[in-house]
DNA sequence: TTGTGGGCAGTCTGCCGACAA
DNA sequence: TTGTCGGCAGACTGCCCACAA
């Protein structure tokens, strides 16, 4: 497809201008006197939850997150003197310049610098030429390794995770004895390093060896440290490192007081706003406690969803294996973080609390666009057409069939297949989640959502597959959902290929019907393959149903999309991962840890499985860079 | 001196309140996480020009020289966008709060941190408590190597300049076969570390063997590097070291860019200037160009030092070995440095020439408190009468005759001895400073400075001690200065105890009388030990005379030194350093090297040496920090 | 006086399979 | 499947003096 793009500039003439990119890129890059940055390697230092907006994109950008940012990096907390600036508001809205990725040279701390230019209006913004600016992209094909103190040591090399070796190494000539190779690997500064690759041991196993210590040495790795390995679209390998957070005793920078430097942020964000000028930040994934640079879709998706107190939520956490986990949280009030300086801000105006404690500290107060809510699990954008990269649909379901309903530019409420409603009511009754447990609002407010999830143009045979329930009509379908389901199990495949069995233990109380005065318009779509789908799933799932009341099933959200989200925003894969998101969210318990080998398979076993998964989420929770 | 004033303080009573003082003190280093550093080892390793102001005394404060080092350690230029403060002046007086040594954790880098109070004028200002903080001093007994590539090979260990032992390290036993000690050792961080220090070889030499390549790994020394060992006064061994330049491609910091970081210095000072609160910065000696808090002293007494563009003028910088050395120049021009954004700003408004081009840059651009001038010698704070600390007269001399001449706070011109005279006349003949060379309005300007050299009380024969010059008056006094003296032969004495014979080609040309309007109080002093002095100076001379005009012989500076200078602010050791800094400003030639153990020996076979003359100098300089 | 290199002994690095978690 | 250990060979560190700058 891009390819062919290319192709048409070439014939029609415009390859000048696109080779002028190619050198203004090239300078660009000259400027900043250092070579440009892996992105996939970046991202994957970065961890699967990062994402970086697009240049020429709109953003929100936060002061009080960069102060924050600052005061982690300086681990100490704001000055209560720092001085008011009136003029810079809560949220300033921008458009992207720039967007470069940096790696600290001594530590290979990744970061980001953008150039924002504050805009009074999403009206006023000028086309901003991307300079062949490639999405940044998370990679699909790594693995990240904490590091054991044998792997650090001097007295030996690096056992390499045999799934990861065969991953990602070259295939191995194991007619050698002992089987070996030379990896020839890059880093973050685009230095080589090269290592002894060897299959050997009783039992056998994968090392490295020569090489390997020159490494640690370099980085200066300890035990505890993280080494990723990466797979670019050359099939090059890279390598990436993540210091564990070694706690030093709170590091003045030398440089400028932690006072100067929050000023120094204010001040300069306000100059920027009141002079309509561009400024500079650095944004530090690692450091920094969340994102301060939110585009503009993302936040007016997650204004646009209805929060409440006693509300139940999830959200994304990265895991100790840099995937994704998933917690759950109530928020317990919608208020000011900083009513002083800051009022009105809709920076961390939720404060939660978590269903789980324990290991690995989760914010008390969030901002809203980082929490999901079944709501906003359902509103999103419409994608333009052309946008389907990666997103392959399972066998015997053709693309459309996954793709987004509706053609206009406005939020819509995608038709779901009956295996994610029955895995709604499955999550909503899932113990594990406490749903119901702590607050008697929950139930109420995910119960109108449920009854919001609009199913129509689904066969009966295909709704019902696997499952002995039948019904003929929308009235009769809600009555479905809103059934009580027992322990439900669902078979899945796991990347060993080993057929494991999830157990669900599911019961539900109190299901309390509500409305909400949401009205949802719905589009056509074609029709499903019921018999291929109907045998791609095969849930043994033993069922239980309860009657409920529903009244709206036709919903509309209050949104005109096409005023919000400009179309530059709008995340890739909308058309399928919509589906796979819902399955997603429901069928998770809440201590499931979402890794990238394994979590979409039991969706995939039910038909309902997509390639890229953690990307499309990631684009999908509102974020337009992939 | 100073054991009897805590005596008398236990005496009274006072001890309670010392021992709360104590108290404080330990409460603020706890409060900063850290071990104090030992001042004297922070000075070592800033070297021998930096001094840092006194907690409670007034300073002024060069937002354009804050700005300076920030460009300086982010090695970026101040982008032109940044905002203007029209509320922060170019210069800001202030209160020091409180000043603390810091070094960097990983790279053993210095700095200071100080808290500044803004203040309308001196009156407001309020005694602020000590806790105890004893004047920062220069080290006396130390020495700096610079690494070869043996010493830090990992082939062998640290070659000990023989002098640098014998006068630092522990009398080692000779008897010994081989001789040898344990030494230990402490760096700024209060670590420990052990060296073995023998004395072998053929021929023998001192050497640090067992642990000082762990000290190079610890420290990441490479040749190049310096390494710098000091005494305390309790005798310990101090260690401290100085990464050598390297050139590191242009360091973001990764957290906030350099607008942000130059906005935030701006913002910061503006910020605490119109709420009058206080302000934190930090100076880096070794990364700063020019220091940016100036004690008011030294910024009023530049303030009245005439200067005027032709004008020749030296300055000091640091050489290579961490010694000071005098260098050469002429005013250019006096004109704004930033017109644009610091109109009528003091910071570096004279543009300077060099004498000298070659090793080393200096700046084209200097401040007029950096630079001396003949006048600014001269002109100087009365001291109080207590402090004569660590500044002893030579034998033959009572304290006094050094003391400095009148007891009030006015600046006076001290009496001199005519070995400065002879000298003075010296110097400013010398070809090698290019007097006269450049500039044809150069000469002007010394001779009229020469002219207000006031001398009386002298008896002529020690006036005259060593040449054939007699007179009786001051008239002839001033006569005998202008006249024209060929080749003078100093004859100097060197560490090593060879005498070396240092030649003066001078030859005066076209000396023009000229008035300047100053007058000059000058106060009783006792007359000098005639035959001392004269036998201590023993220079083998040839002098050829020329009769000059003079015209005034009182002069009196136009200042209220009272109303000036903060008695806090006054240097110590004023009353015998004003002698001796005569005398080695007018016997250095431009290109002769301040080794503290070689500089003052001349001065000394001429009765005029110091024990301390870089800590005296320093002081005298305007830095109330000794 | 001191920087560098050869000689040499003792230590450390780093590759191997064994073993166990 | 992979973390750590003992064994072992070879490389490196670090102390010594010789030699020269």
């Amino acid at each position: 497809m891009m390819s062919l793009v290319q192709d048409q500039a070439k014939i029609d003439g415009s390859s000048n201008a696109a080779s002028l990119f190619d050198e203004m890129k090239l300078f660009g890059e000259m400027q900043n006197n250092k070579k440009m940055i892996n992105s996939e390697l970046w991202h994957a230092c970065a961890g699967p939850l990062v994402s970086l907006p697009q240049p020429g994109s709109l953003v929100f950008y936060f002061p009080q997150g960069h102060s924050e940012q600052v005061a982690a990096t300086t681990r100490q907390s704001v000055n209560s003197q720092i001085p008011n600036y009136p003029n810079l508001p809560s949220q300033l809205m921008c458009q992207v310049h720039n967007v470069t990725l940096h790696a600290d040279k001594e530590t290979d701390e990744i970061y980001a610098q953008m150039t924002l230019q504050p805009v009074n209006s999403e009206n006023e913004v000028l086309p901003i030429p991307n300079f062949g600016h490639t999405k940044s992209k998370h990679p699909t094909d790594y693995f990240c390794k904490n590091l054991t103190a044998s792997d650090t040591s001097t007295h030996g090399g690096f056992s390499v995770p045999r799934r990861a070796a065969e991953k990602l190494f070259p295939q191995l000539d194991y007619s050698m004895q002992p089987p070996n190779q030379e990896l020839i690997v890059r880093d973050l500064h685009d230095n080589v390093w090269t290592f002894r690759h060897i299959y050997r041991g009783q039992p056998k196993r994968h090392l490295l060896t020569t090489g390997w210590s020159l490494f640690v040495g370099a980085k200066r790795l300890r035990a505890g440290d993280s080494v990723l390995f990466i797979r670019d679209e050359k099939a090059q390998l890279l390598v990436g490192i993540r210091q564990a957070n070694r706690q030093m005793p709170s590091l003045p920078s030398s440089v400028l007081s932690t006072d100067s430097m929050h000023i120094g942020v204010l001040a300069a964000a306000a100059h920027a706003a009141s002079s309509r000028s561009p400024f500079t930040i650095y944004y530090n994934p690692r450091t920094s406690p969340s994102q301060f640079v939110i585009p503009l879709a993302k936040f007016h998706k997650a204004m646009y969803t209805q929060v409440s107190v006693g509300m139940q939520f999830g959200m994304m956490f990265e895991t100790e294996e840099s995937s994704k986990r998933r917690y759950m949280g109530t928020i317990m009030a919608i208020s000011d973080y900083d009513p002083l300086r800051w009022p009105n801000s809709k920076w961390r105006s939720l404060q939660v609390e978590w269903d789980e404690h324990g290991y690995g500290e989760r914010p008390t107060r969030v901002s809203v666009w980082e929490i999901e809510t079944p709501e906003s699990i359902f509103v999103f954008p419409n994608p333009s057409p052309e946008r389907k990269r990666q997103c392959i649909p399972l066998p015997g379901l053709t693309g459309s069939e996954f793709g987004l309903v509706g053609q206009s530019n406005t939020y819509q409420i995608p038709h779901l297949g009956p295996e994610s409603i029955v895995k709604l009511q499955t999550q909503f009754k899932n113990p594990n989640s406490r749903l119901g447990a702590s607050f008697g609002c929950h139930q109420p407010v995910y119960s109108s959502i449920l009854q919001n999830i609009q199913i129509n143009n689904v066969p009966t045979n295909y709704l019902m597959a696997g499952s002995n329930i039948s019904n003929s009509n929308l009235a009769t379908k809600h009555e479905l959902i809103q059934r009580r389901y027992q322990p439900l199990v669902l078979q899945s495949t796991c990347a060993s290929g080993k057929t494991e069995l999830v157990n669900y233990e599911s019961s539900m109380n109190q299901i309390i019907p509500q409305n909400h005065n949401i009205k949802h318009t719905v589009s056509d779509t074609t029709s499903s393959d019921e018999s291929d789908l109907a045998s791609a799933s095969q849930p043994s799932e033993k069922l239980e149903h309860q009657k409920m009341q529903s009244n709206n099933t036709s919903i509309e959200p209050e949104i005109n999309g096409s005023a919000i989200i400009n179309p530059n925003d709008l995340p890739d894969c909308i058309d399928s991962s919509n589906v796979e998101k819902v399955s997603d969210w429901l069928m998770q318990p809440s201590n499931y840890e979402t890794r990238p080998d394994a979590l979409f398979l039991s969706a995939s076993e039910n038909a309902l499985g997509i390639l890229e998964p953690l990307d499309c989420f990631q684009e999908f929770m509102g974020n337009t860079d992939s």
